[in-house]
DNA sequence: CCAGACGTTGTT
DNA sequence: GTCTGG
DNA sequence: CCAGACGTTGTT
DNA sequence: GTCTGG
């Protein structure tokens, strides 16, 4: 699945990639974690701008509108491809909300004997790419509490990195997979939502400290050597 | 009809 | 074990 | 997703 | 809001 990932590209090269003005100051972000702002690409809903490509920060936890409170969030940051359609915490903003995440990277933990160990999947050309998403408005109660929300869509893992995880996000490499994603296709959209060619993936093991969330420097997407084991004491003596 | 959930992952 | 905070 | 808390009373 | 369970 995908619930970390990094952001670490230069806004000048986000805009060009995914074709959208900003004039938001966007810090690099090694550990993105649920609950925080991230920049994603929408298409304005209503107003003169309808129609147009927006970057804007939204929690990153899927707040249905119909929701009492935010709470909910935490447990929709992930969408299931295979049913995003029909669940009715989704199925709203798959028709009409669907977003692009920007990332270049996102975190997976196997469990290696007693430790999780933290892997970073990437492009091997190490290029950004954008998670396939969906986003939402709730209103809330009283005024000025509007809050936009996003949960990102998975799938079933690529064969190049199914030895980490059996999920991962829906990723959209190119310019023609964003259009397809937001336009008003909701099939042709549906269509993007496949693991990735495994050949275009490939993940390493980073610093475990990623998974503080307080952590968030560049040190954290560095591949890691594993430490050799310490030999073992001998047993008894030789002598 | 009303009440209550509405989600994913991983693990057993 | 389960919830909260980030 | 992981890390870290998980509680109350009274006193300062 | 909308679906499911009873």
């Amino acid at each position: 699945m995908c619930g970390r990932y990094s952001i670490t590209t230069a806004p000048e090269a986000m805009r060009h990639l995914f074709d959208v003005e900003t004039g938001l100051n966007l810090e690099p972000r090694w550990n993105m974690a649920p609950t925080q702002a991230a920049p994603v690409i929408k298409l304005m809903t209503e107003g003169p701008a309808r129609g147009h490509r927006v970057l804007a920060m939204m929690r990153w936890g899927l707040v249905p509108s119909w929701a009492k409170d935010t709470d909910i969030g935490v447990k929709m940051i992930n969408a299931r491809a295979e049913t995003v359609d029909e669940k009715p915490a989704f199925r709203g903003a798959y028709r009409y909300r669907r977003c692009v995440i920007p990332a270049d990277g996102f975190y997976e933990w196997r469990t290696e004997g007693k430790v999780k160990q933290p892997y970073r999947v990437v492009r091997r050309d190490r290029a950004p790419f954008g998670f396939a998403g969906l986003w939402e408005l709730w209103e809330g109660t009283g005024e000025g509490s509007a809050l936009e929300t996003f949960t990102i869509v998975t799938t079933d893992a690529t064969e190049s990195i199914a030895h980490i995880h059996h999920r991962m996000p829906v990723m959209l490499f190119d310019r023609d997979a964003f259009a397809t994603w937001m336009g008003p296709d909701k099939d042709a959209a549906g269509q993007l939502m496949l693991p990735c060619d495994p050949g275009l993936v490939e993940a390493y093991p980073v610093d475990r400290r990623v998974g503080n969330v307080r952590n968030d420097d560049a040190g954290l997407v560095e591949p890691i050597t594993p430490k050799p084991k310490p030999p073992k004491p001998m047993q008894g003596s030789l002598f």
